[in-house]
DNA sequence: GCGAGAAACTTGAGGTTGTCAACTATTGAT
DNA sequence: ATCAATAGTTGACAACCTCAAGTTTCTCGC
C-alpha cells in the first residue's frame, strides 16, 4: 500500500496526464452512449463495434475484421452469422483466395451504421458548450495530435 | 443511399464535431488499451470495470455499482461473485438496511485496482507527444469544457 | 511438381456477460 | 397492519469470447 503511493508520488505528473484524465472521463460518457445507440438500434455491442468498422463501400476479409475488433477469428465467425440473418451483411467468396471470406454491407446494413453513427456524430455537452474559438482550437490541437500516426 | 448522403449535407459540420471525431478515433485506441490491461491482469472486461468504480477505501451498495456500470443488479451478483472468489474484494452488511449489502476493496482489490490505473494513467503516444505548451492548452482547454458538469 | 507448413474460416466446449422474470427479505408510507 | 417499492439473488436463455481441433486452400522450398 504504502509502496503505491510512493510509486505514484515518483511520477512528476505532466500536463498530458491531466488532460488524459479528463479525457478518459469524457470516454466513459461516450461509452455510455455507444451501449445506448447500438440498444436503441437493437444491435449488440459487438455486432455494432463490426458494422461501424465496415465501410459501405468496401469488402472486409473476416480476419481483418478481426484484427479490427482485436478479437479471435472464430469470433467474428458469430458475429457475422448473427449479422447476415439480420439481413445488414453479406458473406462473399474471394475468387483470388478462397480460404477467405468478404463481408460487404447490404443496403439495409449500411443504412443501419450511418444511422448509428449519425448518433455518435454528435459531440457531448462538454464540447459543444465550448466557444466556437474554443472548439477550433481544440480541433487544431488534436490534428497536430495525431498527425503523423 | 441517396436519402443519407442528402441528410449528411443538410448538417453543418461545426470545428466540434470535427474535434469529437478525432476524439472518437483516440478512444478506440484507450479501449484497446483498457482490454489489453485487463488481460495483463486477469480481469474480464466487466470485472476491471467494478474494480475501477471503486474507491479504495469507499463501501458501495450493489445497486450503486449497477448504476455506475449501467446493467442490471442482478449482473453486479456475478461480477461480484467472481471479484470476491479471487478475494479482490469482499460483501458487506449493512445495518442502517438490511436489504443493502455493501461491496468493499480488500488490500489485494485495492493493489490490483492501483495497478489498473497505473497502467492507463500514462496518455497515448498522440498526446505525450505534443509539445508540453500544447499539452497545457489542452488541459485548460478540456477543464473549461467539463466544468460546471 | 510435391510436400511441409502456414493461413482463413468454422465448429464445439467452457466460462463470462447481459437481460428478463420470479422470488425473498426488508423498508417505508398509508 | 397492510401494501407497494427496493435490494439482492436465482434461473433461463442468448450473445460474446477464447482456446483447441478440424477443413480447405495457399505458399514456399526443393
Amino acid at each position: 500500500m504504502a509502496v503505491i503511493m510512493a510509486a505514484a508520488r515518483e511520477r512528476e505528473v505532466s500536463p498530458g496526464d491531466e488532460a488524459w484524465a479528463i479525457l478518459r472521463q469524457v470516454m466513459i460518457g461516450a461509452q455510455r452512449r455507444f451501449l445506448a445507440t447500438a440498444a436503441e438500434l437493437e444491435l449488440h455491442p459487438a455486432q455494432a463495434g463490426a458494422l461501424l468498422r465496415m465501410e459501405p463501400g468496401a469488402a472486409s476479409p473476416m480476419h481483418e475484421l478481426a484484427k479490427l475488433l482485436g478479437c479471435d477469428n472464430s469470433n467474428v465467425t458469430g458475429i457475422v452469422d448473427r449479422l447476415e440473418a439480420r439481413g445488414l451483411v453479406t458473406r462473399r467468396p474471394y475468387a483470388q483466395d478462397r480460404r477467405v471470406k468478404h463481408v460487404v454491407l447490404t443496403p439495409a446494413g449500411t443504412e443501419l451504421a450511418a444511422r448509428f453513427r449519425a448518433h455518435m456524430a454528435s459531440p457531448p455537452e462538454a464540447i459543444s458548450r465550448l466557444s466556437v474559438a474554443d472548439q477550433r482550437l481544440l480541433r487544431d490541437l488534436l490534428r497536430r495530435a495525431v498527425e503523423n500516426d
